[in-house]
DNA sequence: ACCTGAACACCGTTCAAGT
DNA sequence: ACCTGAACACCGTTCAAGT
């Protein structure tokens, strides 16, 4: 974590520890940011308001203003650590391009996994922080070994992205119910569906069962191999 | 319109009608979504607060809770009225299952694009509105006129509802801009990665132009073309 | 330069009170 | 049953004042 600081000794009993709680606590971005990320894994994205980010810096929240300008830019700071924890192919296999990149989206959606809602924030903007150069620059360079043409990488790469992030977001959605919830609400939506009236709605009907099963593993993968599978039959096509 | 109501004659000069202004105003269900709705394609759905629209009404926030259970359930409503305004294509016509599903789709990002970012409120959600009930079932037909497995059909219609949500939420997002503002940002984006250091970004460096050129209609008809290719490439395979 | 308290203009929702 | 005013517990951001 790029929260390293130095060591906490072992407490003391009684005592409290003057090295760490005397010294006067400075802000910097970087701890804003940590702080921002943090109450984003314990509470989701709603929970991170400049009110409650301060709060746990201890001040208040103009105090965060010398350091992000506003909420945006602090979320999208956020967003762009967790770009940073995307594993990248090292190095590129221009003969395993297909496998390489599957491997970096199936690995994206982990990461997003791990940081509850933080795909929301990704939604409709065009990363530019630090982390997504690297990013885009290795899945372009694995459309390029794939042969595929500029047009259809520079297409690709917008659309790889967009897929990442709505089921990103659409998973979050999903893990933010309880487990036992989560299998209720599928159970009524299969309930809903199938007593819909036969006549009016009988494909809803049929499939109620087999639209309401199924994991979340294979839909991802479903939808990422239509896109995968379509990217490379432009090539020589 | 849903929000037909006796014709308003011509303003009389000088004179209040009496019939529609001294009428006691009720509040209904309809009439809270009819303002939502429409201060959502004025202002957008940020806009569309509890306040907002009682203040439109001429009421407080608190009156609406007698007609909608709470903010969530009021814009779900609101995009139950925008889904129901996507044409359907009457009757299914099996010989033309892919060009009536793409059909489809094109008219239903029009009708997003009507109604701002309404897009972003269907993210993650499955939605069980009245008007959704004859969407689904007619993409349902239109996969099983093309033979499409029951299997597939089931993962078929998700993908295809998060990829018509995620393109609405995107292109509500560049639509928020005026267009100056939008043109502009896209020729900062390219200059800001033709600067990058062709050492370490070679490939976002030589694809800075073409990452950054073309329309969104094209954007949109490469992946829905990658999606309904996919899918019909699973029938007989 | 950095930090702060107080204020401004907002939120969604509840609740007791009115009709 | 429907509507209301007032209150509660929140928001992001600004600004004058302090160090």
């Amino acid at each position: 974590m790029s929260t390293a600081s130095a060591p906490v000794p072992p407490r003391r009993r009684g005592r409290p520890n003057p090295v760490s709680s005397r010294a006067p606590r400075r802000l910097s971005r970087d701890a804003v940011i940590d702080v921002a990320l943090a109450v984003l894994d314990a509470e989701g994205l709603d929970a991170v308001t400049m009110r409650r980010v301060a709060d746990e810096l201890e001040t208040g929240p103009a105090s965060l203003y010398a350091h992000v300008g506003d909420k945006v830019e602090m979320v999208e700071a956020v967003l762009d650590r967790v770009i940073g924890e995307i594993p990248l192919p090292h190095p590129v296999d221009p003969a395993r391009w297909m496998a390489q990149l599957k491997e970096l989206c199936v690995a994206s959606r982990a990461v997003f996994a791990r940081h509850r809602d933080i795909a929301r924030a990704a939604l409709g903007i065009v990363p530019t922080g630090e982390q997504s150069l690297p990013l885009i620059e290795t899945i372009l360079a694995l459309l390029h070994a794939g042969g595929v043409s500029d047009r259809v990488a520079a297409l690709s790469v917008d659309i790889i992205g967009l897929y990442l992030v709505a089921t990103g977001v659409e998973e979050s959605v999903e893990a933010a119910a309880p487990h036992e919830t989560h299998i209720e609400y599928y159970m009524q939506l299969r309930d809903f569906w199938a007593a819909l009236p036969p006549d009016r709605f009988p494909r809803i009907n049929a499939m109620a069962v087999s639209m309401t099963t199924g994991d979340d593993d294979e839909r991802f993968e479903f939808g990422l191999d239509l896109l995968l599978r379509g990217i490379a039959s432009t090539v020589d096509a």
